[in-house]
DNA sequence: CACTTGTATTTTGCATTCAAAATGATAGCC
DNA sequence: GGCTATCATTTTGAATGCAAAATACAAGTG
């Protein structure tokens, strides 16, 4: 009988096949609207980019669509399609919900990170800390998303991980206009020494609210940043 | 000059145009695969869904791309699509998310929720606590829903909403196979009455314990009920 | 009889085409 | 001059058409 393990689309060895063209597309413009290549609010020509990506408008109407499923996009119906726009409520809205989902991959991250894992978060730990005794912003931003990352994936909740990824994509979009204070970048910094200790310790319910802590006052200082912009744009 | 207010694309006074029709096939397919209409792991024909829908298949495969970011259904390229399995693995991810979500909304929606809307989520805890009593499972079932739904929208949250939204959607695939045990419903019941202590008291940490604990026995519960189910396909 | 090999059919991926709506421009009017 | 109304252009929404891939089927071979 056919409905055996063996006949169910299980992804073996690896397919060869080229990806779609949808896919593509969307992996494209999802960077390009995260890297801020293309603003917040931001027409999005149709036309416009199927020149540029080379591909007819039908697999790139149907990235748009995820696109704007994940919250990156606005469509408006017959008036095309924007970026979406990054205001300092969507922020409000964004973070604490990051910031359930951190505490939430800290709890499991404990319970089921390896040795090997811990080893390389520390290690990227103190690179960071390098980073920010340099001062050197871009490296260290680089380093701090890889470590929250790194705690997503030692949750082993793909789930999780995609939600995350989603809602970290949408806010990444602001980090360029983040000029981060002295005093907060300490503070950060000495949030990640107290994610590493209770990491260190598998202690689930101090990362879980550290974490949150973290997401919370990363929050304030984008909205101070977001509000300051705004204000400068008047 | 027309960068004002007036300008942005503010949904002002309900448009009356007519949705796309991609827009309408995403919901009707939603509803088609959380209602059960469409089986776990069932194969989606375009052409049979063009004739049901009587559209083309440009709209209808755009519908399936969002389906898909949705989490609802798999696309195997050049091979369709599938209604998504609903794994115990799946569900054993989902739920811990869900009850970061919903803790999160209940503390959220302690610091903002009306007395109207607590007045209204009383009395629909009363009606539900009626269908227990009388073993009625469908009208207890949708009630529950309700209040949980309304707790989440009194954390005025709508990003936080709609991941739940997405998320619930996912599971309630399975209620029809949820044989809830009576010990179980008791129990569901009781914390139900915990919560609504808790949100009359104002209580978000208390609110937030009681909401993941909740989701993690309804975890259980249904895990049990696909076991079962499992345990008879063999 | 199981198993491969080759062929016909179906289905998917994408480009193209057509219709409708929105945008922009021009002319007419007060 | 400022305003509205009409028309041309552009852009979006959806259907159709075509090529490639996958599936189903049939015949041939050990």
């Amino acid at each position: 009988m056919p409905r055996t393990a063996a006949s169910l689309p299980t992804a073996d060895s690896a397919p060869i096949g080229r990806r779609p063209l949808h896919e593509e597309t969307a992996e494209r413009l999802r960077e390009m609207i995260v890297s801020g290549e293309l603003g917040p609010g931001e027409r999005v020509s149709e036309k416009a980019l199927c020149l540029r990506f080379g591909v007819s408008r039908t697999p790139l109407r149907e990235s748009l669509k995820v696109l704007a499923a994940e919250g990156l996009i606005d469509l408006l119906p017959h008036r095309g399609a924007r970026v979406a726009a990054l205001t300092a409520e969507a922020v409000d809205e964004m973070f604490p919900v990051m910031g359930a989902l951190e505490a939430l991959s800290g709890e499991l991250a404990c319970q089921r990170i390896t040795e090997e894992e811990l080893a390389e978060i520390r290690a990227m730990h103190y690179q960071m800390a390098l980073h920010h005794t340099r001062r050197e912003l871009d490296a260290y931003f680089r380093l701090n998303q890889a470590i929250h990352e790194k705690i997503m994936d030692a949750a082993r909740n793909p789930t999780l991980a995609a939600l995350y990824r989603n809602l970290a994509g949408r806010v990444r979009r602001a980090r360029y206009l983040a000029n981060i204070s002295r005093d907060r970048w300490d503070r950060a910094m000495a949030e990640h020494e107290q994610i590493i200790r209770a990491l260190d310790a598998r202690d689930g319910k101090t990362l879980a609210r550290v974490l949150a802590q973290h997401l919370t006052n990363k929050c304030d200082a984008l909205k101070e940043s977001i509000a300051r912009q705004d204000a400068e744009r008047v």
